[in-house]
DNA sequence: GTCTATACATGGATAGAC
DNA sequence: GTCTATCCATGTATAGAC
């Protein structure tokens, strides 16, 4: 690929933020090289001539876009040391985060993965950025918990990104019922923030409890 | 609509089957009158014909699909007691969905539903079948444990159904972590299981704390 | 009523202009 | 090196054959 002159940067970051802006506004089903460009405002051809293939395209937008988004917090995710802060900082970020449609990105790529290896990979890239601040979050968070032996922060880091991916999707097609179910995670969330500041016996009994059920 | 006669009927589903074959196999990108016209053995224009739109044939077969997948599971469903049982279902049933991607393809019909209202009414109709069921068994199995009063299995309901078609989704590009992201879920609910089973006074030192903290 | 042949629109990709 | 004009493939929709 060519070296990076001025002009072609400045295209290239056109048709990046035209990727985005088509994906999230359009879907994957309505992305084309054509869409892509227009939103960009340059010419359809240019796709080609910068990144090769749309799918090319569409794979570093999603590399670019998940870099902004997760930068724009990592600071944030390292003061965080209590599952009650993870909550109030979770439901603040998904807000921020929903408004421009960034979550649902995630899962039109996912969609449109089915069919290209190589969009695949991005989007578990783009994703992985999350998941890797998640899981030091959880990691630091549920060491300190009653249950924090007993939970897998890698796999449990992969369940909540995967799970907002699917929600967000939900609220394109049904606001309430997206609301409804954000709402009793978070009351989730809260009740075993509680558990955590149990009595140290309180704390025993179900620790105890945990050790006999968990093989 | 054209009155039922043995040979559209037999074109309309084999129709139908193309559309949810194509959807799982290909993805919404790549779903086209055509290729569903391919898969099921028919003239490309009898989509037209059949139901008006690709878009009305999309939302019949997700009409057609859920309401199979979910009739399938209906009786044993209203057998569930307990969390455990519940966990236990969950498990297998999952499994044999996913291995004809059941899921995801109302991952897929979600993505498409960005564009197209229509297809994202029939999606969330799709999704209801399974939610409403979800929510049957959550609110029989909840009542009994000590945190029955804090949830809201409404909105549990939808939040399980659409985390699960996020995870299907994430499965169909990184197979291993969806794998760990189910492990994690799994282990998440044996531990509430295990809360279920707490002594007596444990039980009320949880109940006690959890009407502090929940507002 | 059912379906096919065909027209028209959109999308992907490249040869060649600047 | 950057971009546009243009070609061919794919997709949607309908007019008319059976």
């Amino acid at each position: 690929m060519s070296p990076e002159t001025a002009k072609s940067l400045e295209t290239k970051t056109k048709l990046l933020d035209g990727a985005l802006r088509t994906l999230t506004e359009q879907g994957i089903a309505k992305t084309s090289a054509r869409t892509v460009a227009a939103a960009a405002g340059v010419n359809q051809a240019l796709v080609f001539y910068h990144f090769g293939s749309l799918n090319d395209l569409l794979a570093a937008a999603c590399r670019y876009g998940a870099e902004q988004r997760v930068a724009r917090y990592r600071d944030r995710f390292d003061t965080i040391t209590s599952l009650s802060e993870l909550l109030a900082f979770g439901r603040e970020m998904h807000e921020e985060e929903r408004a421009f449609g960034h979550v649902s990105l995630l899962g039109q790529l996912l969609a449109g993965a089915q069919t290209h290896e190589s969009l695949g990979s991005a989007t578990v890239a783009g994703l992985d950025l999350w998941i890797t601040e998640i899981e030091k979050v959880l990691d630091r968070v549920l060491a300190h918990t009653p249950f924090g032996e007993f939970v897998d922060p890698p796999g449990l880091a992969r369940a909540v990104a995967a799970s907002f991916v699917g929600i967000e999707l939900y609220e394109g097609a049904d606001p309430e019922g997206a609301g409804a179910a954000l709402d009793a995670l978070e009351q989730l969330g809260r009740l075993v923030a509680a558990l955590d500041d149990l009595g140290p016996v309180a704390q025993r009994a179900v620790r105890h409890r945990l050790r006999r059920t968990q093989r």
